[in-house]
DNA sequence: TCCAATCGTTGTAGTTCTACAATCATTAAC
DNA sequence: GTTAATGATTGTAGAACTACAACGATTGGA
């Protein structure tokens, strides 16, 4: 009789344990995990300081600090809200683009054991996680 | 056709980003998450402070301070070594088994997507965790 | 026995991160 | 029009964390 703490245990010792990349993905990048993070939202659309604040889970001066200094490395470029000028409005760059590509070479490079997996297994963890 | 890059992403983003429990573990033990990770490393059996520092992939002073801060808590303590008068021994109190108590019912609570899957999925899905 | 290596500690310096205060400009609400 | 709320910024203080140096005590090796 299997329990879900089995289970998560078993997921999160392979993921959280075993797999962690963030010391990878600083070293590669030479930015703080949380940089590329906040680089990554940044990424997917603008944002403005408070939205990533909140993304981030962080102290909205310290995400100033973050966007100073990304904005400082010529990651991205922040300029006035079209809607609210209280707002400032960040933007990934071309060069910020290729940093996040390198992070997610890594986060997304799947461990040699999965790869190992065979097709069938494969296929059903992935209709069972799809369910998650 | 199924990636396994496909099912890391979705491995990784329910455990790492839907449920992260770093902040929640040190807010209910009032303890910094590597120094209850080095609790739980303690837990498992006495460690020498050189053992710890490997373990934890951190630098050997900062983990005297590790320990340090966790014996004056009392939750822990550091004796010598029965073989070599180089080295101490750093062994958990009963104070320090209840944190890692708390903090593992934290860490190993199920998510409820996990509860909420048919035991079918949930034999399936440990089954091939296993494997990896 | 002497020298090299190891262990844990103390210390320095800097970066990252958290928490909070205060301020000014802008917007929303009345 | 006035007041309250919001957004971003600047600043202060401290804790957590990283990297490195140096040292005394102990152990291992020649």
């Amino acid at each position: 009789m299997t329990t879900p703490t089995e289970v998560w245990l078993l997921m999160r010792g392979f993921t959280m344990d075993r797999h962690e990349r963030r010391r990878e993905v600083s070293e590669a990048t030479d930015l703080p995990f949380v940089r590329v993070k906040a680089l990554r939202w940044i990424a997917r659309e603008p944002v403005t300081l408070g939205e990533l604040s909140r993304m981030l889970v962080n102290d909205r001066p310290y995400t100033t600090l973050i966007v100073n200094a990304l904005e400082e490395r010529g990651l991205v470029t922040r300029e006035a809200h079209p809607e609210d000028r209280r707002r400032k409005l960040v933007t990934i760059t071309e060069a910020g683009k290729r940093v996040v590509e390198k992070a997610e070479a890594i986060l997304f490079a799947p461990p040699p054991e999965l790869s190992a997996l065979d097709p069938d297994d494969l296929a059903t963890l992935d209709r069972i996680m799809r369910k998650l």
